[in-house]
This record gives structure tokens, C-alpha cells and sequence, in this order.
RNA sequence: GUGAGUGUAGCUCAGCUGGUAGAGCGCAGGAUUGUGGCUCCUGUGGCCGAGGGUUCGAUCCCCUUCACUCACCCCA
């Protein structure tokens, strides 16, 4: 084989794809539970919509957009992320004149150029959702806590960790960069070489930085919440107060920073140790002022993006199973192949799943029903044509039954049930 | 963009100081001519990532290149 897929895009097979499902199926659930619409924005936008709405100086637009000229001349971007693109269809649609408030959520691929490596690719999914026109903390909490219950629902809570800081609004932030500039000036010679360029460019960064000697030299830096202006100080503590009543266990990082620009006050990480260096399954913050950089209302929203692949890397073995049906088998004659034609098809007709390997030995065909997990086997051979009859056999327990041809679908039914029964 | 590691069967990997490849799993068939799993037997399967060099001879040594993986960076 020649062609193999593009650097960093990856197929999802089958075996995997059922665990994606599940996935995808418990974070819809859960969005209807807390009243969250879905919104499908296409995967390609104008790429002035990303340089306004993430910011032209951070990384992901600097250099890991995919952006092209399509043949219209226009600069087209497949979406880095999609708070911007669903804040664009929110804007272009008027949604929020209609409601003042939008509850909206969206599943799909996102796009950077980035160099793979574990839980990091260059096609990515992301369960996202965006809260617009509630400006409280205690949306913020709530948000919180949905994304939370998204992903405890597919790893179950052990090992995670709800990460919340305040990043200030633009009155008090410039007070705090300035402050957090003169510290780390003053300890220059402490710093690796990385930081000492986003000590300029960056300097938020220094303080999520890895190396054991930054770790150390950031220890007793400024912090966020000592500059906070009172406004957002009272945000933050009321957005912990949510977080208490909702009973969602968070732990306080005042070094947690966010790569795009546009975040303000509320900032929130879940994070699993298990993950190795791209440790974050899930991240976000509130954003205040990019409706309005948008050309929308000056509301503000918070929202969050939960990353795919690294949820369906932790999420334990055999968490999602396959559907359950059954398997025809025929003995290899014409006449018996017909019936089991007929057979699957009164069985679809009926919503029950019908596999089958019609053109193989009968060995071959039994084999099959076994390795594909089926709980039931139909059989039809000689001596049921004759009979106008069925046999079923139960793949877990080997037993096996003749039943009149017109009760199979009810037959089956009934064996079915009784499989769940016993699972639940 | 930077650094390190790894490329051998569909998958996971062995292959000694250079002598043109092996296992397990899988898949197919059989033992069991109408019945899966367990067991046993048989079979299928490879331009040893690609190109060049050294050598009588290279999966093995050298160079180049590509791909993958991990880490930095950044992020979900």
C-alpha cells in the first residue's frame, strides 16, 4: 500500500467506533439534562474569524492553522477550535435576539498542525459546548459541573482533577502581567531559556511552565487573585461557592493559564494523571468580551472543549458493547440459503440485528456466530425445511430448540430480553 | 520548528560475532460428511520501510531518506 492517511489523522476502526458511540451518546444525554441545544457550524470558516476571535499572537493561529485559498480567492481555515465558529453562527443567525440566552453544544474534528504525539493529533475531536448570556458565576459553576459529569460519565471520576483559576477581565489583568513582569525580571538568571522569552511574549506562561528550576523560581511569584479587582474576586469565590452546592470537587491553581487569548475570569482544567504530558482531557473558561469582538451583543459566555481521543484513551476496558442480535446459519444447500434469506429479513422487519456468512461451510458459519458475540444462532437446514421449522441455539449456554417457523421473531425476542436481564 | 527512540508476516515481537527469516496471535482447512468456544494437526502469509555504500555475501555494519512513536513547544 502506497497511500496512507495524512500525518496525524487517524481512522477510527470499528472496535473503536463503538466506544466512540458511547462517547458520543453519553455526552448528548447529559447535554439534554442541562438543557443544551446542538449547533452543526461547518468544519471551514473565513480565516479572519479565527485571527480575530483566539488572537493573531497565540500559537494555534501563529502556526498551526490549516489555511488555504480556495478558488474563490477567499482565505478559508479548517476551525483550530469551535467556540469561535459557534459564536459566528450565533452572531450571523441572531439567535440571541430571539433569547436572550443560548445553551448550545457541538461534537466534531478540529484541525492543527501540530507534531502528533500521545493524546495530541493533527485531526482531533472535541465535545464542545458554549453558554452565552448568563454573565453569573453560578452559570460558571454549573457549566463546570457539566463538563465534569461528561467526563466522569466515561471514566468514572478516579483520577481526576477539576482545576479552576481566575485570569481577571481586562481592567485588572494588565496590573497583574506588569507585576508578574518585574518578578520574573528580577530572577531572569533562574529561568530556562524558553521562559526567558515568554517572560516578554507571554509571561502567563512562565507560570505553567514544566522544568523543576522555573517550578521553583515562579513558587512565591504575584498571583492572580491577590490582583484580582474586586468585581472578579467576588466572581471567582461565588463560582467555588456553585461548585460547593453542586457537590464538584475542585482544587485551586492559580498557575493554570489558557492558550487562547480570549478567556477572562473563570478558567477551569480536568485533568488526569494518566495521560502523560498532554494531561488536560478537558478545558475552558469564561469569555466576556469575545461576543462582542465578533461583531455580536456585548454579552459574555463561558464554555469548554472535552478532547476525544484522550477521553477514549482512559475510558476503561469493555465499557461499551456491542448490540446485540443474532446470527442465520444454513446448511449449504440452495432451498436452505433462501429460507435463511427470508429468515433475516422478518427478522430486520422486526428490529432484531441478522448476521450471517451464507456463503461459506456450515463449520465456517457457526464459527462465526461465535467470534461475532451473537447470543442466538438460527439454524435452517434440511430437516427444518421439512418441518417448518427453526432451531435456535443459544450461544452461551449451548442449548438448542426446535420452534415452528412462526414463532421465531417471538422466540427470539424473548431469548434476547432474558440475555439483558441477566446483564443488568 | 527542536531532540531522542523505533521500522522484520494482518497484529505483537524474536532473529547471537554478517551466511538471503522464525514464534505467538489471527486467518483458512481438517480431526468432528448438520453445530461455535477448548485441544491437537495442517496450511496461508514477508521486495526484513526505501535508496545507496562496504563485503564473495547485508535484516545485521556505514551513509542518506521516509515513516511511526515519545518528549520539548503548545493544547483538548
Amino acid at each position: 500500500m502506497d497511500i496512507r492517511a495524512v500525518r496525524g489523522m487517524n481512522d477510527i476502526l470499528p472496535e473503536e467506533a463503538v466506544l466512540w458511540r458511547f462517547v458520543e451518546e453519553e455526552a448528548r444525554r447529559i447535554f439534554a439534562l442541562y438543557g443544551f441545544e446542538e449547533l452543526r457550524p461547518p468544519l471551514l470558516e473565513r480565516t479572519e474569524l479565527f485571527l480575530r476571535g483566539i488572537g493573531d499572537e497565540t500559537d494555534v493561529v501563529e502556526k498551526q492553522m490549516y489555511t488555504f485559498t480556495d478558488k474563490g480567492g477567499d482565505s478559508v481555515t479548517l476551525r483550530p477550535e469551535a467556540t469561535a465558529c459557534v459564536l459566528r453562527a450565533v452572531i450571523e443567525h441572531g439567535i440571541l435576539n430571539k433569547d436572550p440566552v443560548a445553551k448550545l453544544y457541538t461534537i466534531g474534528p478540529m484541525f492543527r498542525y501540530e507534531r502528533p504525539q500521545k493524546g495530541r493529533f493533527r485531526q482531533f475531536h472535541q465535545i464542545n459546548a458554549e453558554r452565552l448570556g448568563e454573565d453569573g458565576p453560578l452559570a460558571d459553576a454549573e457549566t463546570l459541573a457539566m463538563a465534569y459529569d461528561i467526563v466522569r460519565s466515561v471514566l468514572g471520576g478516579e483520577g481526576l482533577v477539576m482545576e479552576v483559576n481566575s485570569l481577571g477581565c481586562k481592567q485588572c489583568r494588565p496590573a497583574f502581567t506588569e507585576a508578574l513582569k518585574a518578578f520574573l525580571a528580577a530572577r531572569e538568571d533562574l529561568l530556562c531559556s524558553d521562559c526567558r522569552r515568554r517572560m516578554v511574549s507571554n509571561p502567563l506562561r512562565v507560570l505553567d511552565c514544566k522544568v523543576p528550576t522555573c517550578k521553583e523560581a515562579v513558587m512565591d511569584a504575584p498571583t492572580l487573585d491577590a490582583t484580582l479587582c474586586g468585581g472578579c474576586r467576588e466572581h471567582h469565590e461565588c463560582v467555588k461557592e456553585g461548585l460547593d452546592a453542586l457537590g464538584v470537587r475542585y482544587e485551586q491553581n492559580v498557575h493554570l493559564v489558557r492558550g487562547l487569548d480570549y478567556y477572562t475570569r473563570t478558567t477551569f482544567e480536568i485533568v488526569s494523571a494518566s495521560l502523560g504530558s498532554n494531561s488536560a482531557v478537558a478545558g475552558g473558561g469564561r469569555y466576556d468580551d469575545l461576543l462582542g469582538l465578533l461583531g455580536g451583543p456585548p454579552v459574555g459566555g463561558i464554555g469548554f472543549a472535552i478532547g476525544m481521543e484522550r477521553l477514549v484513551m482512559l475510558a476503561p476496558e469493555g465499557l461499551a458493547k456491542k448490540g446485540e442480535g443474532c446470527f442465520v446459519a444454513a446448511q449449504n444447500t440452495h432451498e436452505a440459503r433462501l429460507e435463511a434469506l427470508r429468515l433475516m429479513m422478518e427478522l430486520r422487519g422486526n428490529g432484531i440485528p441478522a448476521d450471517s456468512a451464507l456463503g461459506r461451510s456450515f463449520k465456517a458459519q457457526m464459527r462465526r456466530a461465535d467470534k461475532g458475540g451473537h447470543p442466538v444462532c438460527v439454524i435452517v437446514g434440511e430437516e427444518e425445511l421439512r418441518t417448518g421449522t427453526v432451531s435456535l441455539r443459544d450461544m452461551r449456554t449451548g442449548s438448542q430448540e426446535t420452534v415452528p417457523r412462526a414463532d421465531l421473531v417471538s422466540r427470539i425476542l424473548s431469548v434476547l430480553d432474558k440475555g439483558k436481564g441477566e446483564k443488568a
